[in-house]
This record gives structure tokens, sequence and C-alpha cells, in this order.
DNA sequence: GTCAACTAGTTTGCATGCAAAGTAAAGCGT
DNA sequence: ACGCTTTACTTTGCATGCAAACTAGTTGAC
């Protein structure tokens, strides 16, 4: 057996089993929203800053193109947002939060805290070293 | 806006971005293969030990029962592996690598190395602190 | 011994993630 | 003005991830 294939030695897999875990550890609080992660993700983006293009909001949700028509389909369906087509590029369409969309966030407010609360194990110093190497890990894997 | 909803905020949002990419980057390498990540994660337990119930592949691999029946099934039809009920106990079934299951073990075993090429920017050190972070993560978030 | 409770796996329905093909509109060179 | 390339998004096909329902085989309480 050669050990760089084993499984206890593949950060890689440690990342498969922490999303996963994470992602679940999500669902109660969304399923109260009635709404999936990265769904989540797409509003989190709005609420930041609203009446902005598809293209901005996978830029900084890093969704998948593909996967975002569909999701901002169903939040529309949902009645949490509203897409409207540019005038001066009728390419781009332009998403505009509902007044529902707009007030689920003080709903959401809490959500991250609750999470934070689900690996207490965790210092806070440990967690903001893990985002410092999450971020240059990221860097380093969507550079190219 | 709430900062503790900002995307920039969330770890994570950071996981999202680094599990995606991390699956993106082993693709081009498991394509040759013809394997995707979950079931490379089966044949990577099943190298280590071979013979094993689906169970404890599960265990494993932390890979969802219902989707691994799935995995187990491709990794049949391609002729990877072959799944036997035991007698012992009817409900138990073994999974045991065929020949060409096992040898593409040497095939694979140059991956990992080739992933950690992707991030050269954090060092050796840096990645050994992401995998004790991980590792602290993962088990406080299995155990309840 | 019998039946309820449990266990190991499978199946199903819904929501992505991703690659690849497709569509419509803009921009560009000539 | 015309065609070629690029851009912004959408659609489609395949493979999970996950919850929930389902099947078959075991175990335990009595």
């Amino acid at each position: 057996m050669k050990p760089q294939l084993e499984l206890s030695n593949q950060i890689c897999h440690r990342f498969y089993v922490a999303t996963n875990a994470i992602t679940r550890a999500y669902k109660p609080y969304l399923k109260q929203l009635d709404i999936t992660y990265p769904q989540y993700l797409v509003l989190m983006a709005l609420w930041q800053q609203d009446d902005i293009e598809v293209g901005q909001i996978q830029q900084q949700t890093k969704v998948d193109a593909g996967a975002l028509s569909l999701i901002m389909k169903k939040l529309v369906q949902k009645g949490l947002i509203e897409m409207i087509s540019s005038q001066q590029d009728k390419r781009v369409k332009l998403v505009k939060l509902t007044e529902a969309g707009a007030k689920i966030e003080s709903a959401a407010e809490n959500i991250p805290q609750q999470l934070r609360c689900q690996f207490p194990e965790l210092s806070d110093a440990e967690v903001n070293q893990l985002r410092s190497l999450l971020d240059k890990l990221n860097s380093s894997l969507l550079a190219e």
C-alpha cells in the first residue's frame, strides 16, 4: 500500500468531509427559511449589494454558472428575487431582492453564530488561522 | 448590512470554494482513470484494505450511504470491484477489488503529489497546520 | 418459538456541481 | 453594413449529497 494513497493522509478527503458536514449543519437553519446553501450564498451576495448582474453574483459566490441559472430560477419562484434584463446590454440580467427577499435577512442574521457553536473545540484564534490558510489555498487554486 | 452575513466573513463559504476547487483540480487526473472523486475515495479505502463490507467503506470515506450504493454499482459496471453477499449475514455485502481495480492503484499513486503542486504557495508546514485544524473541525462536527 | 425492533443496503426525489453545447446580443475589423 | 469573435446566460446530461421511504435479513424481549 502506498502511504500517499491512504485516506488518512489526504488533505483533500478532509475537505470533502468538512464541507459536507458543514452543509449538513446548515441545513436545519436554512430549512426554516426554505432555502438551500447555494441559494443562501446568492442571497448573501444580494444583501451585501442589491441590484447586481448575474455575473457579479457568480464571481462573489463562486457558484457554477450553469447551476446558478437554476438557483436563480428557484429564488424567483420562491418570490425572493426578481430578474430584469438590462436596457444598456440586453444580454445582462439585473437581479433584485423582492421585499420578501430583503426581509429574511434579519431571520438569517443569527445563523453564522449558531454554526460557529457547532465546533466549540476550535478556538477563535484557530478559526482565524483556518480562515487565513483557506484564503491562501483558494487564491492559489483559483489562480490559473 | 450585518457584518456576520458578509460572504467575505464566512469560513463556510471558504470551504465551499476550496472543496469545489479541489474536486475540479482532481478531475483531469481522475478522468484518465475514468473515475470520479467519490469513486476514487472508495477505491482508496479498498487499496488500503480489500474485501470489506459496504458499511466499512462508508465509515472510512464518509460518503453518504445512498450515494454509495450508486457509486458501488458504477464501479461494478466498470469492472473495478465485485460484491458478494456474506454467508454469515446475508444483509452484508463484501466488496472486493477485481484485478483491474487493484491494477490502477499504481496509476493513481502519483495523483496526491500532483495535486499538492496545485497550491505551491502553501508551505509544507502550513499544509500540516491545515491538516490538524481540519481534523479538529471534523471531529467536532461529526461528534453528535 | 413469535413478533416487534433493529440493521445493512437500496431506491427515489430533489438540488446542486460541472462540462459542453446552445442562444442571443455586443463588439470589432474591414 | 457584414461577418467573426466574444460575452452573458441558459440548457442538458451525468454524477453526487442528502433525506426519506423501502426491502430483506437478524436479533431480542417475552
